[in-house]
DNA sequence: ATTGCTGCAAAACGTTTGCACCTAT
DNA sequence: ATAGGTGCAAACGTTTTGCAGCAAT
């Protein structure tokens, strides 16, 4: 177990509910944490298969399910109909914006919008829970962007 | 072919790429103006086929494609993988607000963002496209409201 | 006549589920 | 001993694709 502050907080997570403590959970945990960047949930599976683990792809989606549940991670939805995990451990707040020809994430401070999700659920009468800013733009030079994707990968991003 | 204005917007797209202007895609048309609310392709597809159309779903997706490039329908991703519909014809500007409890949708202008996206995008370098901006949150009394989804369907959004 | 579009069914894709076996409690 | 978890494969729901026939140009 690599992260071990991590591995606390959702061992007494698990506690708390009716979950089992099980080495599986712990080696989700670890690999998802030590990802890089967003991944989704069968890029995980994979990776832990070529890493030569024994997880299944079952334990795989539902471990990600309570990694988000004790925000250890977060999910984000970029358009693209999949769901994609990122790691909120040691990360402060952001959102993001994607390139519809390179298909690259730009990360950036969510300082612009600050209090404005709690403030409208107030108005309208709910509680706030979440929010997700995602803005969607093209490189201003393409065809120099070493990123680029011909093939438009995202175009159906909106 | 009930939605005149739009059909000519629609058929002016056509004219200027490639493609043939069919009387299925002005079917696909006036069925997507005319639903209130957000829907899904296949909803759409399914709605169509109870009227007695003889659409077919693929035509129905590839059309729905068609209308966002035209600007007259824009796409939305509420986090539930799969891709959500909305009229753009005749409507201003807005956001949304998802329950989690109930699934329910609620609208509302998006002055509280105005120019910060375009803004960024400058900032960093891209050429402004789209953005989403959704808020997920929780009715303050869910077991009173009338929406109220005991299944938690939308549990998995974020 | 040509090329794009249609309908159909099959495939693809990410994700969830049913079930027999296993293991943490 | 008994819930609850695991791995596997099959099922699921949405979307895409291949293809033969059709229709707009």
């Amino acid at each position: 177990m690599k992260n071990k502050k991590a591995a606390e907080i959702l061992r007494q997570f698990l506690k708390k509910g009716q979950n089992r403590i099980t080495p599986e959970r712990f080696e989700v945990m670890d690999a998802a944490l030590d990802y890089e960047g967003h991944f989704g949930a069968d890029d995980l599976y994979v990776i832990m298969k070529n890493n030569s683990s024994r997880v299944s792809r079952a334990t795989v989606y539902k471990t990600l399910e309570l990694l988000v549940q004790c925000n250890l991670l977060c999910k984000r939805n970029f358009g693209d109909n999949m769901t994609h995990y990122e790691s909120l451990y040691r990360k402060q707040n952001h959102d993001h914006l994607i390139c519809m020809d390179c298909g690259r994430i730009v990360e950036f401070p969510s300082t612009s919008l600050e209090n404005i999700p709690s403030q409208l659920c107030n108005e309208l009468g709910f509680d706030f829970s979440s929010y997700s800013f995602n803005i969607f733009a093209r490189c201003k030079n393409p065809k120099k962007c070493k990123y680029f994707n011909p093939k438009g990968k995202n175009e159906k991003l909106s």
